[in-house]
DNA sequence: TTAGCCTTGAGA
DNA sequence: TCTCAAGGCTAA
């Protein structure tokens, strides 16, 4: 068991380690948790306007000790971690408050809410006594290394989703950065910024798509806040300390890994969550989610209905003479993913209370970060992302393929970590109502209940990947990190599908093109 | 150039 | 009035 002056000092660390070098921090300095030592190196290099150059591999490990060695690789885990380039000022005044002062009260809430949950494994961990002959102590010790570890680990990026965290160098080190280098001179023109800049300001008020039948969800419980989890398969209440021994195993899938995904009928998917993760087959897990997720679970669309939908238009396009896999016939799929996002969002009961404006621009915002996300996690969980038409002809789901990203493609690899973490389907719903829930989206009439859902979701990850994955230290950063990995490739995509529209290669008058065009708007 | 300490000033 | 995150100053 850990003793009170460990879980002490790991509290202490989750507030006091910077997350570019490690060194003790002094406060918030340009957007997080710093070291004044970063701060100043952070303030010189963007104030001066600095060019540096890496003189290894642009992968320098930068600690207390070291930091001073590369200030190339130093000042991209800056920006790495999440510091912001617009928090310095131009104008070199003095004093006073940005923008980002109501940020930084989130993230003290937040920092707040993990150590109540720190405290409360800590209680938990000394009322349950270990029991013999099972993996119970272990996972004891494990969830709360896990808490410390996954609390410290919420990745910063620059277009992160998620309020500003202290980071250990350990969590963006492992993951070299798909982002390409930004220099202070660059930033402000990189695809990542300028599309954040074109955040939804307006949407298209007569969307026949859109804006039909979005209105805030009446009957729904307005109390998503967390309540004690219970054992999702047999109901029972449990805990991550309790479940070890107690909570009832799933059955093992009875469908091939490749296959299960598109084979299950919805009641077996909410029930067993388990089976739509990419995990071998065999691989007996308990699982204790949520509540919240157990919610939000029975939100979750049928996947069998939905690819009814897929296969309907792709028949519907064969009568029209169009050929399979062809790229008109890949935008039509991907439209009718579309719809199916759209109704998924409207169909939650989170989204639902938001204001109809929220809801318009968080969905412009994020649409095509769900569909990359869509059509990354299929391509995780089966290798590919076909759908098999009655004639036995495989269809490819994915515009992005086709897209053609060139050396720039990184979807393979983003898929491939996804799949090799073995994201289960709860895990793949939290990420995408993080995508939804984007706090950084401007103009947002209601944001702080925006605010309150994204953070019930991270808490309701957080806990899941503990309780579910204690083994996995950092679970809970890596899952997130992937988000701004799936911006870039949305991002991407976004550019072609315009390039290809302006060619005249996209079939117009699909919300696709809606969404496309109400975003340069 | 770095990093620790100081000064400043808007917002709570 | 207090707080704290900006910029400034300066010894190493």
């Amino acid at each position: 068991m850990m003793s009170d002056y460990q879980f002490e000092e790991e509290a202490k660390d989750l507030e006091e380690a910077c997350p570019v070098c490690g060194d003790k921090v002094s406060g918030y300095h340009y957007g997080l948790l710093t070291c004044e030592s970063c701060k100043g190196f952070f303030k010189r290099t963007v104030q001066n306007n600095k060019q540096y150059t890496c003189i290894e591999n642009q992968n320098c490990v930068i600690d207390k000790t070291q930091r001073k060695r590369c200030p190339y690789c130093r000042f991209q885990k800056c920006l790495q971690v999440g510091m912001k380039l617009e928090a310095v000022r131009t104008d070199r005044m003095r004093g006073g408050r940005n923008k980002f002062g109501p940020m930084y009260k989130r993230d003290r809430a937040i920092k707040q809410q993990r150590k109540a949950m720190m405290a409360r494994t800590k209680s938990e961990a000394t009322l349950y006594q270990p029991m013999p002959n099972c993996q119970y102590q272990t996972n004891v010790n494990s969830a709360v290394q896990n808490i410390h570890a996954a609390a410290k680990g919420i990745p910063m990026s620059p277009m992160s989703t998620l309020s500003p965290s202290s980071q250990p160098s350990t969590v963006s080190s492992s993951y070299p950065p798909i982002i390409p280098p930004v220099t202070a001179t660059n930033f402000y023109s990189s695809p990542i910024t300028s599309t954040m800049e074109r955040l939804p300001m307006n949407f298209h008020p007569g969307s026949s798509y859109i804006n039909h039948g979005m209105k805030p969800h009446a009957s729904y419980p307005q109390n998503f806040a967390m309540k004690p989890e219970k054992d999702v398969f047999n109901d029972q209440p449990s805990s991550c300390q309790q479940e070890s021994a107690t909570s009832v195993r799933s059955s093992p899938p009875t469908t091939p890994p490749n296959n299960h995904l598109h084979s299950q009928t919805d009641k077996e998917l909410r029930l067993s969550p388990d089976r739509m993760s990419a995990a071998p087959a065999g691989n007996e897990r308990p699982r204790t989610v949520p509540k919240l997720m157990q919610e939000l679970l029975q939100c979750e669309p049928d996947q069998k209905v939905l690819r009814q939908k897929l296969l309907e238009t792709v028949e519907d396009q064969m009568r029209q003479g169009e050929e399979p896999n062809s790229f008109v016939m890949l935008c039509k799929l991907a439209d009718r993913s579309l719809v199916s996002t759209v109704e998924w969002a409207k169909n939650n009961a989170m989204f639902s209370q938001l204001e109809v404006e929220d809801q318009m621009a968080l969905l412009q915002n994020c649409w095509s970060e769900l569909l990359v996300l869509e059509h990354l996690y299929r391509r995780a969980v089966s290798g590919k992302d076909c759908l098999m038409t009655s004639q036995g002809q495989e269809i490819n789901m994915s515009l992005i393929p086709s897209l053609g990203f060139g050396p720039m493609d990184c979807t393979a690899e983003v898929a491939a970590k996804l799949r090799e973490a073995k994201v289960d389907y709860l895990e793949y719903m939290c990420l995408k109502f993080l995508i939804l829930f984007n706090t950084d989206v401007k103009g947002l009439v209601n944001r702080s209940m925006l605010e309150k859902f994204q953070e019930q979701i991270n808490v309701a990850l957080l806990d899941y990947t503990l309780c579910n994955y204690p083994e996995q230290n950092d679970r809970f950063g890596q899952l997130l990190l992937r988000l701004p990995e799936i911006r870039l490739i949305a991002v991407q995509a976004e550019e072609l599908m315009y390039l290809k529209h302006l060619n005249g290669i996209l079939p117009s008058a699909t919300l696709l093109m809606e969404m496309l065009h109400a975003k340069r708007q």
